[in-house]
DNA sequence: AATGCTATTATTAGCCT
DNA sequence: AAGGCTAATAATAGCAT
């Protein structure tokens, strides 16, 4: 159609290629729409040209051409052609998935065997480094324990001097006040805050930097001895 | 076109619809068609007529309307618009690759804690329970180690009782021999079955079913004492 | 490259078989 | 349903802007 017959066969000329790409492209995707409209189907259209790879798609069901139409259509027809379609995308994920599967499977056997299960297909050699292994791993374990025992006995250390240090601060500034009652009763505050300012020197601080997670330190509780 | 304009809306008699369905459809599959060999472009139909739910796909480039054409063309359209177009299967692999990674990394920490790394973070009680778990391995493959030892014991003291048995019965043969020398001399293929019978009987055994697999028990090399 | 024009061809709606 | 016919409409080739 148009003032001439075309033949259909690649149109050499640029120009009258892009031209004429730009022109059916838009009646196919008008069609594809009218098609979709007036036969309540579901259509996709998926168009790249030649030159800048550009790609234009269409659809048309009831709703709008949106690309999220493409992926319905899409999805559908991977569904229904039972092709595995297996896309570069889908390998590499079904690659890793084995990758992983096999890694958690290795995994699980070395747990079983550090925790003593399973050793009997182990070789003689297997077994002694596996003792091995298992030995050092019990005396770090339980070196930790010590470790973490020293300093919260330590840190208990410190706090008793602590308190210590307070209780004689009371009692020498409790003497004090007894000089001074008879002087100025007004003066009763500078107890109070002197009792304050020691209770917040009396703060837990963080120990071995390498135990901070776990070591709850609940807040010092202040009871007249 | 045709006899009358047609409205551009859902056609309600289903017999019209039907047949403006398949010549539409026809239409449109030789416009695209025509489209991709006048203009060099890739381009993907694909239609699902409502009653039936049977898709058609139409494709062209330089190649025939195949559905690998279409794959084609859905791969490059998934690869051009970054969205990710992660289908009903896709998600379900990626859902599982991340549940396995997960499966991984804890079953790594785990590994690490049983070897005795990255200890610090544990509670005191995950450390008890690390302590027990590592002591009752360790005693595990201890036990296992002295089993092993005591079988292959076990076996070498049985061999050597076979040996000794071997011993005696050549020596009572070889006095045998002796008397009968003088006798016939025909006679002397008898020691030499009787050798093979109890070398036969010392072929070693599987002991300890337990241990099957790492027992490479090498065949008993028989030489005279 | 994109748009408009329009003579010309292509498609197809409605009907028939 | 499938195919043919044909008047009527739609798409568009070539050209101009």
């Amino acid at each position: 159609m148009g003032r001439g017959k075309l033949e259909i066969k690649r149109i050499e000329n640029l120009t009258n290629r892009q031209t004429t790409f730009a022109k059916r492209k838009n009646g196919l995707m008008k069609k594809a729409k009218e098609l979709s409209i007036l036969c309540d189907a579901q259509v996709a259209l998926i168009v790249f040209s030649p030159t800048g790879k550009q790609f234009i798609e269409a659809h048309g069901n009831n709703a709008e051409c949106t690309i999220e139409s493409v992926r319905d259509v899409i999805e559908r027809y991977k569904q229904q052609s039972k092709e595995k379609l297996l896309d570069s995308e889908d390998e590499n994920l079904a690659n890793e998935l084995e990758k992983q599967k096999k890694q958690s499977a290795d995994l699980q056997t070395k747990l079983r065997h550090l925790t003593g299960q399973d050793i009997n297909l182990l070789s003689p050699d297997a077994l002694g480094d596996l003792e091995h292994i298992l030995q050092e791993a019990l005396t770090r374990v339980r070196q930790k324990k010590i470790q973490r025992w020293l300093s919260k006995k330590i840190e208990m250390e410190r706090r008793v001097a602590k308190l210590n240090e307070y209780k004689n601060a009371l009692n020498g500034m409790y003497s004090q006040a007894q000089g001074y009652q008879h002087y100025n009763h007004a003066h009763h505050g500078i107890m109070a805050a002197s009792v304050s300012a020691a209770y917040h020197r009396v703060q837990p601080y963080p120990g071995n930097l390498d135990d901070v997670c776990y070591q709850p330190q609940p807040n010092l509780q202040l009871r007249f001895l």
